[in-house]
DNA sequence: AATGAATGAGAATTCATTCAT
DNA sequence: GATGAATGAATTCTCATTCAT
């Protein structure tokens, strides 16, 4: 495994001037690391493309993994965001309505951005604090057993903790495999099938219920 | 995107010495990118390793990236024999059956060598002919969909094209979550799961069937 | 062909601090081409005599060959310049006295580094741009054009073109193949040889003028 | 200055067999060079566009400088012999003449093989015993002395030497530039030209004859 | 705080040459 | 004699990081 670099911001911004050299190096961040990959994006690179120098970048980075790392952070955070809110929303809804709002939910997250997604996802490497992509399923898994939780009677499995994980899993890797990977289905069908994967997975059937 | 390097084999061996050569050298690579990961895996590392000189590890492949994509080849290679040929031996069992088998199987392909697939996952960067993962997928979904389409009858979509590619996106991925990056869950659960997810997606409910 | 490297420097320095650099950076090139000859003057060996790092001189330099073909350019001009301001003192000398000058400036030109000259002329390899020697010629040639053109009724020949090509051709063949290659003639006489051989070529003869 | 290799061939071949091989391997070198430069003209690339591997060309060229050299030599010798029994041939001819006659000469001697010329020329570093090309001047120079030696009534100058210098130089520049670096002007006309430079320079004026 | 010049270890790759078979 | 596998020093070039200004 890779040497671990120090991750942690170096100070934080107090000024506002400070707080938009961060954005700017953020954003310049992503911006070099979707047009030249994550081999290119070079520290000298990223600070130019940012209009700052080097040296400012190192201010408030302490490394070139560190502020990797950050971009990493704020894309999780911006897809969670977006995840929770909406699950929440749904908190009443019966299974079949809220899994599907869950379904386009992710759908709609992966689509953002999705060529940074996409270099995240395969060309940074999962080492040390850059390791933190399946953030997104865990966090989201957390509302979803809690949604599931008081519904335990329309559920086919027992075992709640394995299948929240094997459903967040799959709706996550469906989802990313068809809008990044394989952009050639209808979004539409594709909801409707992933929803129907999931909805028949965790529901028991009729009889028994 | 980064620039492409040469990826086809620089030559063949001739004498039976080199072959050891081109064998003791793509092992190295394993071993290497396992031990140190990618980035530190340097082609003169590679070659102190496999106890042979730079140059010769150059006169087999072209490039680092050839090299790394020989290794992932025969990893691809590896893993799609173990699930081709099992696929086709349960080519006359009923669909339940089979899926368990599929399941099983892409469980124990992924346990061959964890540590390596591991690394090839989140670690090799997915570019040029190092984007080829995803072989299998497409090479197993093939066999997948020959053995669906004359079952036709007892399926729940019609667009097997995307049936097939949603499936097979699901084993791998859960399986793949699973046993590399979440080692907790019992593989006898597992499987039993992951198989019912499957089954109850593909299959259409008895009354209309 | 030799592939083509990037020339062009790769950035103006803006602090005098690396205008130093830069300028010992040349420096150290004309040193180590003359001492060591082409091949032996590594980018590593250059700026160590520089007293840099390798790393200074790609901040500046692109390739190995832009580097050379920087001192190139700068040896040229350094002729060029030499020679062009002089023909220009000479504007409405008669033509054998401009001929006497020119070719003395040409030796002189010659003489100037003739060690540099001579590695610049026989180890550097005429590639991409290192290719422009001739441009000290065709610049030349630019304002002996402009002299003669005024002058056509005392020439020999119609083609000026050909003519004045052949002359700067020949002068410059001449003082390089007598300075830097065969250096036992006689300056004086070897001025007088070749003004004599540019004069009687270019001028006609009496009766007929 | 570079180091010196060894240039003297290893051994001379004894068998008809091994002639061919050393003949194949010259006209690889001549191809190579003149399709992939000089700097990409391996001893590996050459040997297998002889069709013969490294080994069989180390035992015939000690080095990869032998091996140029030879070609070098080989290059000269073929400008040479041409150019030497055509002076001989004119050996009675009048001076314009003859000279008209050498520098057609020189011009065919220059079309042989322009390509390879011009590598040699422009690619080929002047080292050790590579550095010959000029052999062809003075070789052609003791032809033209002594053709010129029992003219000396004709002659406008006394040191033979210089002059016979300067004309073999300047004929051999001139035919070059205009044929390898030039190639825009009709060779009827060059040859007139050339041919009136060198006849105005050598011979007197008829006054004083 | 910001700048950007400087660093130098380290990476990929080539190539003349040797030598066991 | 011939083969071609093996060698490894040497070369070009990059890039994260530091620090004087």
């Amino acid at each position: 495994m890779a040497l671990r670099a120090r991750t942690d911001p170096r100070k934080s911004p107090q000024q506002s001037r400070s707080e938009a050299t961060v954005e700017a190096i953020v954003q310049a961040t992503a911006r070099v690391l979707v047009k030249e990959g994550y081999d290119r994006a070079s520290t000298n690179r990223i600070a130019a493309a940012a209009g700052v120098s080097v040296g400012s970048l190192y201010q408030y980075f302490p490394s070139k993994e560190a502020l990797v790392a950050a971009l990493v952070d704020r894309h999780i955070e911006e897809m969670t965001a977006m995840l929770e809110a909406s699950i929440d929303a749904v908190h009443g809804a019966p299974i079949p309505v809220a899994a599907r709002a869950l379904v386009e939910l992710m759908i709609r997250a992966h689509a953002v951005n999705p060529k940074l997604h996409k270099v995240i996802a395969e060309q940074v490497p999962r080492t040390g604090r850059l390791n933190r992509l399946h953030e997104v399923e865990r966090r989201v898994a957390d509302r979803i057993r809690a949604y599931l939780e008081p519904r335990r009677s329309e559920l086919r499995t027992t075992n709640l903790e394995l299948s929240v994980f094997l459903l967040v899993s799959a709706v996550e890797s469906l989802t990313h495999a068809a809008v990044v990977e394989h952009p050639g289905f209808s979004v539409e069908a594709l909801a409707d099938e992933i929803t129907a994967l999931v909805v028949r997975y965790v529901m028991c059937d009729p009889p028994s219920c």
